[in-house]
RNA sequence: GCCGAAGUGGCGGAAUAGGCAGACGCGCGCGACUCAAAAUCGCGUACCUACGGGUAUGUGGGUUCGAUUCCCACCUUCGGCACCA
């Protein structure tokens, strides 16, 4: 029985300021290179600083945080810092809501952020913080744009933009939702437009982008990032229109060349006016005209209704000499291959569609296995499957297996296109026509062009002084003093580029900056490069897998390719965390009124509490609801902890008593040390529950004070430390060992004390459970057999039945069947 | 439509090189302490039962001595992609 008045009570709220103030006095989470020490660099993905920390904040750091203390009891020299993805839209759009400068409402967010984050009692590197709209940082975000232009990995083109009207900046292809092609962040429809805009090269590492052999990445990841890369093997075929102009196609089905019936051009091919006839020009533009405006009508499109028109001329079959002709479509995108195709109504479902609703002829040329070949009038779908070629001139008789290949041959063979490979992936467009972020480094000159700014110029500092209210237009542009400037090869009056560049260039480098985030040499310290570099450890939500996974690892081999990084991979390992919800199961968000703040939850139970609930309360992989009656159970346990370890009890337990109590301690330090290692970080709860539930019993058998309970405690402590750090470093204090708890080597498991006793021998009838046997550890099969067979229940049960077979799991189970 | 993840008590979830289903916690019930309550501590808690047992891990099959775990088909939920030639 507890005496609540003999010790002092629990007060997260004294000890865990106290203590989070002298680990940072102490400097406790701040390592240096160290090349006697295995280095592990932990890297979660830092935030935006929205306003206030988020109960998801809390999931996305602190089960990353435990590791990473867990790692660093485990003798690695761990790097673990932390900062803010500080430039981006929400900035702009507070500033235009509440007439407030969009930095000042930033770093006022930054402010009230770090100070919620030191609350979490993580041990992150201080020193490390950085803020990528720091002029410190943003300088070498420009530097490495200026690499990458130089190495020819950034290049500017004229290109047809999404472009959301309502936050009036083109979005990047990832940030367009839906099917009705809305903005991710406001959900207004986006409209083309037509801008002279900046892109990173990313497709020049589509082919080793797909390769992961060096990386542990959740399958799921990678399967994500595939579909996004969308690799294709085909061919590019050329065919010629009547007047001769070429018009070239890329097709994944070389073998279906002699069922090409007609083609089909994108509405903004650039042969469409040359080739459209008189007769045709008035429809062909009205189709155009409609196309173009197609952000609202996707919806439509969505249905799969195919439109289309036919353009008057026609084309010829470079394999059969057909003449076919030539329509434009809307199903036919301009940005991928060469926006136009060879359309196989009988062999391609979409083809087959827009043949049927224009009454456009059906040519079979594969023969299905096993199957006669279709019937083209009488045909519903398209037969996509490969199959013997039939119909194909000196092709004919192809059989499936070589039909790919024995065509692609053909094609090359008689120069009508060659093998190609195609890929979904875009170049990554990162022009802004937005204030709140890094300048893009060029001036433009009358004479020589875009000329990029000279490194020793950098960095082309964002002035303060702007309208920053939406035009259309950049807000860079309306600040004459800051645009006009000369130019820097000849002198002469210039202009300055107004875009500013995507967030996403920040974020694909801030794990080099981290590493010394002050500097001035270059973006990163090389000697801290050698030594921390790769990230071993990348953690955060799976909304990230297309974008920022990508850029980061393409910013990576482009950086590499410039001669700066070293490595493939900047990231080796990437685990997700699933998503807290609300109560009621649902996202959380103000307009459900679901939302959970961790502020809350800090003052009534205390940081450890917090830590110790979102970490048992699911698997972090997973998520979960959120319960405010659940947390009141790891409330309750460290209560239970704290009482338990510091209130005296009667002593004189039994041998046995204290063999159990260190049996079951030795056993939960192995499973929570693999736990940790496999980031089932749930259990780890549960498996020291369960252990003060044997050390109560214990107690109360008379353990306390002896050697063993004393070991358990000392395990206890060190095993709770990663996840509930004040307490466990209050109590470590309070028995009496030295300072720091985060210090202290993970314990060794001692394998002799893990073993039993007593082992409890399973014995089934036809695989069900009819008896349970105890015997002594390291009994033979034989042994467990004649055990299992002598048992008087299972006599019993076995009777008049005939024992056809004994099964015998060693040290486990016997099953009998009858 | 395609791809991926997941379906286990009243609830969150444990347990998968195939071997005691429901660890741990919440909730609930009973008891102790208390004038009483809270807190705390102890015990119990899948379902049915003629008390011998029987049935249960989304549904239906299969492999196996034995399946939550492996295979096939289907249903539901969540996430991603959406005419990519």
């Amino acid at each position: 029985m507890i005496d609540p008045t003999s010790i002092p009570p629990y007060l997260p709220e004294e000890i865990e300021p106290k203590w989070q103030a002298r680990w940072e006095a102490d400097a406790l989470y701040e390592p240096s290179p160290d090349p006697s020490k295995p280095k592990h660099y932990a890297l979660t993905m830092f935030a935006y600083p929205s306003g206030d920390l988020h109960i998801g904040h809390w999931y996305a750091m602190t089960p990353p945080d435990t590791r990473a203390r867990f790692m660093r009891m485990r003798g690695y020299n761990v790097f673990f810092p932390i900062g803010h993805d500080a430039f981006g839209l929400p900035a702009e759009n507070a500033a235009i809501k509440h007439n407030i400068h969009p930095k000042a409402w930033t770093y006022a967010n930054i402010q009230r952020m770090d100070k919620q984050l030191r609350m979490m009692g993580n041990s992150f590197d201080w020193r490390s913080e950085l803020i990528t709209a720091d002029p410190e940082y943003y300088k070498w975000t420009q530097w490495w744009f200026l690499q990458f232009l130089k190495n020819g990995f950034a290049y500017q083109k004229l290109a047809p933009v999404d472009f959301c009207p309502s936050c009036n900046t083109t979005l990047a292809r990832e940030q367009v939702i839906g099917d009705d092609r809305h903005c991710e962040r406001c959900d207004t429809p986006v409209i083309r437009k037509d801008l002279k805009q900046w892109f990173f090269r990313t497709t020049a590492h589509a082919e080793e982008l797909l390769d992961y052999s060096q990386l542990d990445w959740p399958e799921h990841v990678k399967t994500l990032q595939r579909k996004w890369i969308g690799k294709s093997e085909g061919a590019n075929v050329i065919f010629h229109t009547e007047a001769g102009d070429p018009i070239e196609v890329f097709t994944t089905r070389p073998d279906t060349l002699w069922g090409v019936t007609f083609m089909v051009l994108s509405p903004e091919h650039p042969l469409v006016d040359k080739i459209t006839t008189e007769g045709r020009k008035a429809e062909v533009d009205a189709y155009r005209a409609q196309a173009k405006n197609q952000s609202d009508m996707q919806r439509e499109a969505a249905d799969r209704e195919k439109t289309g028109v036919f353009t008057g001329g026609y084309a010829v079959n470079p394999v059969s000499g057909e003449h076919i002709p030539i329509w434009i479509a809307d199903y036919v995108l301009m940005s991928y291959g060469s926006g136009a195709i060879m359309a196989v109504p009988a062999h391609d479902q979409r083809d087959f569609e827009f043949a049927r609703a224009f009454n456009l002829p059906i040519k079979v040329v594969i023969q299905p296995e096993g199957t006669p070949a279709p019937d083209p009038d009488e045909m519903t779908e398209a037969v996509q499957a490969y199959g013997a070629m039939i119909n194909s001139g000196p092709l004919t008789g192809t059989p499936a297996e070589e039909s790919f290949e024995t065509a692609s041959k053909y094609v090359e063979e008689h120069q009508i296109g060659k093998r190609a490979v195609n890929y979904r992936l875009h170049d990554w467009l990162v022009s802004r026509q937005r204030y709140w972020g890094a300048p893009i480094p060029i001036i433009y000159c009358e004479h020589c062009g875009a000329v990029p700014v000279p490194e020793d110029q950098l960095p082309v500092l964002l002035p303060d002084d702007v309208e920053w209210m939406p035009t259309g237009e950049s807000p860079l542009k309306l600040h004459p003093s800051w645009r006009f400037t000369t130019c820097p090869a000849c002198g002469a009056p210039a202009e300055r580029e107004t875009d500013t560049m995507d967030t996403f260039v920040c974020s694909a480098w801030y794990h080099l900056r981290y590493l010394s985030p002050h500097y001035d040499n270059g973006p990163f310290d090389p000697e801290k490069f050698a030594y921390w570099m790769p990230v071993d450890t990348y953690t955060g939500g799976i909304e990230h897998a297309t974008m920022h996974l990508i850029y980061t690892r393409f910013f990576h081999k482009a950086a590499r390719d410039c001669g700066i990084v070293t490595g493939d991979e900047p990231m080796l390992q990437l685990r997700n965390q699933g998503m807290v919800l609300g109560e009621d199961g649902e996202k959380m968000s103000k307009s459900r009124g679901n939302v959970i703040a961790p502020d809350d939850l800090v003052k009534r139970y205390g940081a450890d509490t917090v830590r110790a609930y979102l970490i048992f309360f699911s698997r972090w992989q997973m998520g979960g609801p959120w319960s405010s009656t659940g947390i009141e159970g790891n409330s309750r346990w460290l209560r239970r902890v704290w009482y338990m370890f510091q209130e005296p009890a009667e002593q004189g337990a039994t041998e046995q008593t204290l063999r159990a109590l260190r049996c079951k301690a030795h056993q939960t330090l192995r499973s929570i040390t693999s736990d940790f290692e496999n980031f089932e970080f749930n259990t780890i709860v549960s498996s020291l529950m369960e252990l003060l539930n044997e050390m109560a019993r214990a107690k109360n058998a008379g353990a306390w004070a002896s050697a063993e309970w004393n070991e358990a405690v000392r395990l206890y402590l060190l095993m709770m430390a990663p996840v509930t750090p004040h307490i466990a470093e209050e109590l470590w204090e309070r028995m009496g060992y030295a300072y720091s708890i985060h210090q202290q080597p993970w314990p060794e498991v001692d394998e002799e004390a893990t073993v039993e006793d007593k082992i409890t021998l399973v014995v089934q009838i036809n695989g069900k459970l009819r008896d349970r046997i105890s015997l002594n550890p390291g009994f033979s099969d034989e042994q467990a057999r004649s055990a299992a067979l002598s048992s008087p229940v299972i006599q019993e049960a076995l009777e008049g039945k005939t024992i056809k077979r004994v099964i015998v799991v060693p040290g486990k189970l016997v099953n009998v069947v009858v």
